[in-house]
Parts: structure tokens; C-alpha cells; sequence
DNA sequence: TATTGTTATACTCTATAACTATA
DNA sequence: TATAGTTATAGAGTATAACAATA
């Protein structure tokens, strides 16, 4: 079925066209959020019981602390979450969502849950394996100890002419 | 094990930070051609049997068909590609990889399909699995007729105040 | 001195519009 | 007139560096 010698074969287009095709469609679903998917993730770290400082945050996000802090910014002047400086280490600031962040990230939340039926329902019943091995790479690639690992396989398998 | 209440529970978390842990990786392996796992993806396209023409080029890749131009610029003036007009109409241009091409997209296969394993390897036996799965979405998700289902579905569930 | 976060700046990437050539 | 591709320009997004506050 699959041709072997085109693109849709690569593991890095799978993933690539994934995640364009769920940003296009979140991106419509989540448009009422300053900063969009990105401003969603954040309001959702926002809403934990045991919210995150700023670089635990582009961490997980996968962005540069300073972008963070123009998306922090945004959400902040739209009154969906506030910083609070950490008691313990005044440097820090936890970021966490007001009563209106939180209402909006749930109300949201079941849309996006409803959207990601219809992506996902292609799979049929495989769909809730599919998201359990995802999350399961997602959380091992996300790691800050592996980004270390992946780096020197990487490296060490660049063995090409440059 | 999956706290529902945080990032890591979000599909487009999971495909975000999925994408980025494999390009990290892939843009060293692929650093030796240019635009690097963009440019592998085009140059694998560009191996094909039946040449695709730059408007499906792009529509495949996901980019702007004016980003396609300078991408297969610098593949060109590196020996890897060639622009080959279409005798049936001249407007149109197949895009064909040169020997060199071919021999560097063949070596660098081999590389990457290495990486993926040590990537993937956190799956275990449900590896193939997962790629049989992704690659379903993946191939749905980047019909072109699909796109604009997407965008149906997702203004239908966006009945949120703005 | 090191770390957290902010700000200003510069850079990269991408998209918009106008253009050429073919149909 | 419409389409494929190119070019120039503008825009969005991102990163780099200098800074202030705190440890």
C-alpha cells in the first residue's frame, strides 16, 4: 500500500503532516484564545494544582522564555491568568489561571475533545492506542535528559560528507 | 499515570512535542543537505518514479509555493535536484534528483531510519504499530478534500464567545 | 556570581502581491 | 482569461543580547 520511495513513507512527514493538519483545525477551535493552541497548552499548565514557573514552562512548551513572556502577556491582559510571585524564591513567578481562564479552558476543552473525534475517528477503534503510544513518545522526547541523547545518536549517525 | 489535568494529556501537545524531539534530532542528521529535513523530504519526492510538478510539491510538504522556489534553489545549485519543464505543458516543471541526489538521499535513508529506531525504541514491539497508524492520519489529514472538512467541522464546534 | 524574568533588537521564516511564461 | 512558477516586499514568528531583580 504504502510506496516506500515517497515522502509519506518518512516518519518525519507522518509527523509533520499531523501536527499541520490538528494546528489548522485546533487553530479554528481554540481562536478565541490569545496566542491560539500555543495560549490553550499554557492556560491548561495554568490550571494545575501545582502550577509552573516561567522556564518549567517554555520547557514543557517547547518555546524560548521569551516568547513566553509576550504569550503570558496576552493571556494576562485578557484576564485568563495571573503571576504570582513564588514565596519561596521571589525570582520565580507561578503562573496561574483566574475563574475566568478556568471556565474558558474547560469550555473549550470539550470542543476541542468533540474535533479530535472527527480527526482521530479515521483510526476506528485503534484511535485510543494510537493516543496512549503517542503520549508515551511524546513524554520521552519531551524529557530534558533525552534532548541530550537524542542529540549525540544523532551525531554519531551523521557520519556523512558535509 | 496520565494526569488529564495537564499539557501532557493534549493531543496537540502529544503531536507538538513529538514533531519537535524528531526534528531536533533529524536536522543533525540531515545538516548535510539543504534545508535540512525539509530538503530530505523534496529530495525524496524528487526520487520518485513519476516526478511530481512544484504546486504538488508544496501542497505535500505543507509550504508556501513561493518557499518551494528558494528550497529547490539551493537543492539545485548544490547538484541534488534538477527542474525538468514538462514537455505536455511547459508551464510546469518536474522536479528530478540527480545521481548525487539519489546516492545522498540513499545514505542519509539509511542514517535516519537508524535514529527513528532509537527514537521509537521506547515503543518496544508496538513501534510498527504506531507508524501504521500515524501514517493513516497522516495521509487523511493531508488530502487536500479533507482540508476543508477540517475547517467545517471545527467553525461548527467554535460557538464560543469571542 | 548565578538564576529568573523582561525588554530591545536582529534574524529567520513565511506569506502577499506583482510579474513572466505558457496554456 | 487562467494557471505554473518566479521575484520582491512585507509580515509574523523566533532567537540573541543586555538588563533588573533576587538568590
Amino acid at each position: 500500500m504504502a510506496d516506500e520511495t515517497l515522502v509519506e513513507g518518512d516518519l518525519g512527514w507522518m509527523l509533520g503532516a499531523s501536527f499541520r493538519g490538528y494546528a489548522k483545525a485546533a487553530g479554528h477551535v481554540l481562536s478565541g484564545i490569545p496566542g491560539g493552541p500555543r495560549g490553550y497548552q499554557l492556560l491548561t499548565e495554568a490550571t494545575s494544582d501545582t502550577p509552573a514557573n516561567q522556564g518549567t514552562l517554555a520547557q514543557r512548551l517547547g518555546i524560548d522564555r521569551t516568547v513566553l513572556t509576550y504569550l503570558i502577556d496576552d493571556l494576562e491582559q485578557a484576564g485568563l491568568v495571573e503571576r504570582r510571585p513564588d514565596p519561596a524564591d521571589r525570582r520565580q513567578r507561578r503562573i496561574v489561571a483566574t475563574a475566568k481562564g478556568r471556565a474558558l479552558r474547560e469550555d473549550r476543552h470539550t470542543a476541542l475533545r468533540a474535533m479530535e473525534a472527527c480527526l482521530l475517528a479515521v483510526l476506528g477503534e485503534d484511535a485510543s492506542t494510537f493516543q496512549a503510544l503517542l503520549c508515551t513518545l511524546a513524554r520521552h522526547l519531551n524529557s530534558a535528559d533525552h534532548h541530550i541523547d537524542l542529540c549525540s545518536i544523532a551525531e554519531s549517525l551523521d557520519d556523512s560528507p558535509r
